[in-house]
RNA sequence: GGAGAGAUGGCUGAGCUGGUCGAAGGCGCACGACUGGAAAUCGUGUAUACGGGGAACCGUAUCAAGGGUUCGAAUCCCUUUCUCUCCGCCA
């Protein structure tokens, strides 16, 4: 969400803007957000102008009763009455006219980073660096099921049969493999200076309203039946959502949260749940990282929380890349946005295991997330999220990575002390 | 889940028989005076958003949130959320 003090100075960037990220059909949306403000703006100052007479009509009104001159009170309460049509008409238009400009307002997309490369859609993605070698290995790799049932580590049958396609049982090895993983994420963050959280798994609507559109909030979130509440589908939900209408002080800053969290997603978007496996699934758990700083910071935040997923990955013997999402793949919250890829031996290609992303300040404009400085003024903080790790996706490339010829997995020295010092599963 | 009490500025705390209340007092904070310097003391100031204005400043809204009554609501009524106490139920 911009600063509708942007549009209204200069709304050729925003309309420039636009056109980087192929939404021809948003232009419109610019000048009507004009023109509506300019509406609204004189419906507003006219509106406050009555309020202001009725309040000192009001007053002395009370004045005047108080002195026992009855008549002049009532004639001045006509003079109240004979506006009270006006201001209601004009409350109504303001209210309607600020839901409209808002409405659009949530739609017009960020103002993206200069480094942003332009295209049309994910075809179009930027690959920006290797990690570690992509090898592929001499001998056949299974599909990621295959290898774990050949470890009697998931039950995907007895998923289906309490809870539907989408859903897992794992077992053995392979559960104690994704807790141990977790584990390690949570130390890992925490030793880079990130404080440890495990937020509510649960939210209100009004939160959710916050955080997502509509259309997402429909494609992913179960509800809670005869509750306000919501399944989260990423602890970044209840992580932002915690600041809501808050005032932070510069002291507070940065926030460098690292949080745990089962997500829950239905997934009734583009893909749906059809292929076997744990790659797209209703249930996963997933260490995040949030950060919530000052402006002129964010950029090499971003930076950092990039580099900590792929360290992360890195210490497991797991190949990754960074690859940039173009303009027009960009969601429009975000200023700038790069994808961690994981190497998968048996597809012979990268896949996606996690999402950095820096929003600017247009989160926290849109829920009132604000930083108090009596020298410049208040203003609003930059919010930053990253996937530290996500398993069991991530489990697809820690087991294929690590697979060995025999069928065994070999436990990347990392993670030993989280897996009862174990150094292989077999 | 039941019964009761409550939610006021950065904090504490009055107001809550409706009008001079954006809100006393205290604490904190900022600036100034006093001082060799400091403490103490004294003085002044100290919320947010939007709109208008070059600016000083002016207007409007906000006393948990939303709605209602009224010429006028922190104050009365309704709904929701949250907190505390007691009871119940539990990991």
């Amino acid at each position: 969400m911009l600063d509708i003090k942007l549009i209204r100075n200069d709304p050729d960037l925003v309309k420039e803007n636009i056109k980087k990220k192929f939404q021809f059909d948003k232009l419109p949306l610019v000048d009507e957000v004009i023109e509506m403000d300019k509406e609204y703006r004189e419906a507003h100052t006219r509106a406050d102008y009555l309020r202001s007479q009725r309040n000192s009509i009001s007053k002395s009104i009370g004045a005047l009763m108080a002195q026992g001159k009855r008549d002049e009170a009532d004639e001045a309460k006509k003079q109240v009455t004979a506006m009270a049509d006006e201001m209601a008409q004009l409350a109504v238009k303001e209210d309607e006219l600020s839901a409209e400009i808002r409405k659009r307002m949530l739609v017009i997309p960020n103002i993206i980073d200069a480094s942003v490369p332009i295209g049309k859609d994910d075809s179009e993605n930027v690959e920006i660096e290797r990690f570690g070698e992509p090898v592929v290995p001499d001998f056949e790799v299974p599909y990621h099921v295959d290898i774990m049932e050949s470890l009697h580590g998931i039950d995907l049958d007895s998923a289906r049969k309490t809870s539907g396609n989408g859903f897992y049982y794992l077992c053995g090895d392979i559960a104690l493999l994704q807790s141990a993983i977790l584990a390690y994420a949570r130390d890992f963050m925490v030793d880079r200076g990130f404080t440890y959280y495990i937020p509510p798994f649960m939210i209100r609507s009004g939160v959710v309203d916050g955080v997502m559109s509509f259309a997402e909030m429909e494609g992913m979130m179960y509800k809670i039946e005869g509750e306000d509440l919501y399944l989260i589908g990423t602890s970044e939900h209840s992580m932002i959502g915690k600041f809501i209408d808050t005032f932070l002080t510069e002291d507070d800053l940065p926030q460098k949260l690292t949080s745990y969290s089962p997500c829950f997603r239905k997934e009734v978007g583009a893909h749906g749940i059809e292929e076997r496996g744990v790659y797209r699934i209703h249930q996963f758990e997933k260490q995040e990282m949030i950060v919530v700083c000052k402006p002129e910071e964010s950029m090499q935040w971003f930076d950092t929380l990039l580099k900590n997923t792929i360290d992360f990955f890195r210490t497991l013997d797991i190949p990754v890349r960074s690859l940039e999402c173009c303009s027009g793949d960009l969601a429009d919250l975000k200023v700038k946005s790069m994808d961690v890829e994981a190497w998968s031996p048996r597809q012979q290609k990268y896949f996606e295991v996690g999402s950095c992303s820096n929003l600017g300040d247009a989160q926290a404009r849109r829920l009132g997330i604000r930083v108090k400085n009596k020298e410049t003024g208040n203003y609003f903080p930059h919010t930053l999220n990253n996937t530290v790790v996500a398993p069991p996706r991530m489990l697809i490339a820690f087991l294929e990575n690590n697979l060995r010829e025999d069928g065994s997995i070999a436990v990347p020295e990392a993670l030993r002390p989280y897996f009862r010092n174990k150094a292989e599963i077999r």
